[in-house]
DNA sequence: ACTATATTTCGTTAATTTACGAAATACAGT
DNA sequence: ACTGTATTTCGTAAATTAACGAAATATAGT
């Protein structure tokens, strides 16, 4: 599997996905332990995992029966510096100042 | 309308949408001038182009039957933000050290 | 082998997305 | 009023997404 930006911004553009890293920002959680705290069925949830870890926005690890996830900072870096290279060229133009 | 966070992150899920706004960035273009430079059917670059409004994205400017696209940087800072705010706390507290 | 717990997979349904070509709209020039 | 250019809207089709409950899988303890 192999992870392209699109997959990244498709997994952001869901609230509930969105309020899973928000919840794995703080400390890792098991899917147990996250579904807790979002109000969807878990066979739902477990969707969502799929999702954020196509998209390498998290990793797990497992131990016994439970399954630990944890936010993958790196890729949220690359988001970041994708959004920034979008407005950045406009700036080193001289001709758009005014 | 109001714009959301998951408005956004959707309109950024698309590779055609992302090449959209990348050649904005150097300078605001018609969607004519778009069009040239991407290979979709016109009326399909229009569906794009009314998603990237309704994510706030991009803005227009209407001039005689030319309709003029250039981006909305703001909203863009936004998202760099709530993805900073995602890794952000987890340096913050002191039991997260070994 | 049996039971309880944690999590995922499966089947289904409803909604949304993306693409196209054809037709419609809007404006400028003649 | 007519023509050409720019762009969008409409109708349609195929693919993807998000949700649920029920069933399946995996592991630990007894």
């Amino acid at each position: 599997m192999i992870y392209t930006m699109s997959d990244a911004y498709q997994a952001l553009s869901s609230p509930v996905r969105r309020q899973i890293l928000a919840l794995l920002k703080d400390k890792d959680l098991s899917a147990g332990e996250i579904s807790e705290q979002i109000d969807v069925a878990k066979s739902t949830l477990s969707g969502h995992f799929n999702v954020l870890k196509s998209a390498d926005l998290v990793v797990t690890i497992k131990e016994g029966t439970t399954i630990t996830y944890s936010l993958n900072t790196s890729v949220i870096e690359d988001l970041m510096n994708g959004l920034f290279n979008l407005f950045d060229k406009k700036y080193e133009k001289p001709e758009d100042k005014e």
